[in-house]
DNA sequence: AACGCGGGGTC
DNA sequence: GACCCAGCGTT
């Protein structure tokens, strides 16, 4: 036997004899193309695998190169993206394809410093991206990752304070062998998403039981220390469904706000859960809008959509319009009439989805 | 350093 | 309900 001169880590060991004997069969872990890789990561930002995996098929299959993806319109990429929420993700990543082809000659940067100077690619997707295409030594640290680490060396510091990441960072980089950097890192990830789960984990039948701090010291289920986000607040919603003959008015939200880029109807947002009539005419008034006297308008009842920092209640007003809104409306608020074809091709918020889905 | 940003699954 | 998820950009 060869003596080396630095032993291997206990840890390093115990995951790459874990990793080939439990971790899924996942489309991305049989690519080297960086573009291919780079996609996966974006999904799962955020994102569970059983969540994100059927998007993966469908946008490669859409977009199966950068330039592909970098050419396309940015609603079309948004509409492959409805549904797996935080869409500046799919935005930042239209645009970085766009810098790659345009700055990289269409050739990805092969390592982590230069990866991170990319829109939507932080320490976390640069490093995944640098060891997973070009066997780059840098460790990942993602939400598995800190758990693993807190439990396995008892580190108690707040894994939600930025301050953290240099401890928890400095402990990954010491255990990554330089050798098989790729799997060390799918592995730390996949055991913490498979055996060291946040809830019950597996420490039964867990290889590194007698080594793990937090399972010696019976504070498994103390660890990681996290602090609470806070709490979500409410918003409600009022949404006029404005129909003329076949045609329904979305516009784009181009504020900065939730779902930006994706389409929804003309809004009015109030402090409380239900629209004054008077408040409803002023509205209606400010659009322009001709009823078709003929056709009630009864509101919805309330939906109730939850994203985790915002509780949102939202009522849709259908109206039928005896004639179209005014150039001067669809100029102010960025309305436009759409078939209900075409709004099949827009992307929207799921919740808005959701309703034209039950109402056409 | 703090905050904003989706949606779905699990318990 | 509360919690979590293969984080990042902005302020």
């Amino acid at each position: 036997m060869t003596k080396t001169l630095s032993h291997p880590s206990f840890l390093a060991s115990a995951l790459l004899a874990w990793y080939p004997r439990h971790h899924r069969d996942l489309p991305w872990r049989h690519t080297r193309d960086p573009y291919a890789i780079w996609l996966s990561e974006v999904i799962l930002q955020q994102t569970r695998v059983a969540q994100g995996l059927p998007y993966y098929e469908t946008f490669l299959a859409a977009y199966p190169t950068v330039q592909d993806l970098a050419a396309a319109p940015e609603a079309e990429v948004l509409r492959y993206w409805q549904g797996l929420g935080y869409y500046s993700r799919a935005r930042n990543m239209h645009r970085t394809a766009q810098q790659v082809v345009a700055e990289y000659g269409s050739k990805f940067p092969d390592n982590y410093a230069e990866l991170l100077k990319l829109r939507g690619i932080g320490p976390y997707t640069a490093a995944a991206i640098a060891s997973f295409a070009f066997d780059e030594a840098v460790a990942v640290l993602d939400g598995n990752v800190y758990r693993v680490l807190a439990r396995i060396f008892g580190l108690h510091s707040d894994i939600a304070a930025p301050s953290s990441r240099k401890e928890f960072q400095a402990v990954a980089d010491q255990h990554i062998p330089a050798t098989a950097p790729a799997d060390f890192n799918q592995a730390i990830m996949e055991f913490g998403a498979i055996q060291c789960t946040p809830a019950k984990p597996d420490c039964l039948f867990c290889p590194l039981q007698s080594t793990c701090w937090a399972f010696q010291h019976g504070q498994v289920a103390l660890l990681p220390v996290k602090s609470k986000a806070k709490a979500a607040r409410t918003r409600y919603f009022h949404y006029f469904v404005l129909r003329h003959g076949e045609q329904t008015y979305l516009r784009e939200r181009r504020e900065k706000d939730i779902w930006q880029g994706l389409y929804d109807f003309a809004l009015a947002e109030t402090t409380v859960a239900e629209l004054p009539p008077a408040e409803l005419v002023r509205h209606l008034d400010a659009l322009g809008a001709t009823l078709d006297t003929s056709q009630a308008a009864e509101p919805t009842a309330a939906y109730r959509h939850v994203l985790s920092h915002q509780k949102l209640e939202v009522r849709f007003h259908p109206m039928t319009l005896a004639k179209p809104l005014p150039e001067a409306t669809l100029r102010d608020l960025g309305l436009r009439a759409y078939s209900l074809a075409e709004i099949e091709t827009l992307p929207k918020p799921v919740l808005i989805a959701n309703y034209v889905e039950q109402n056409r």
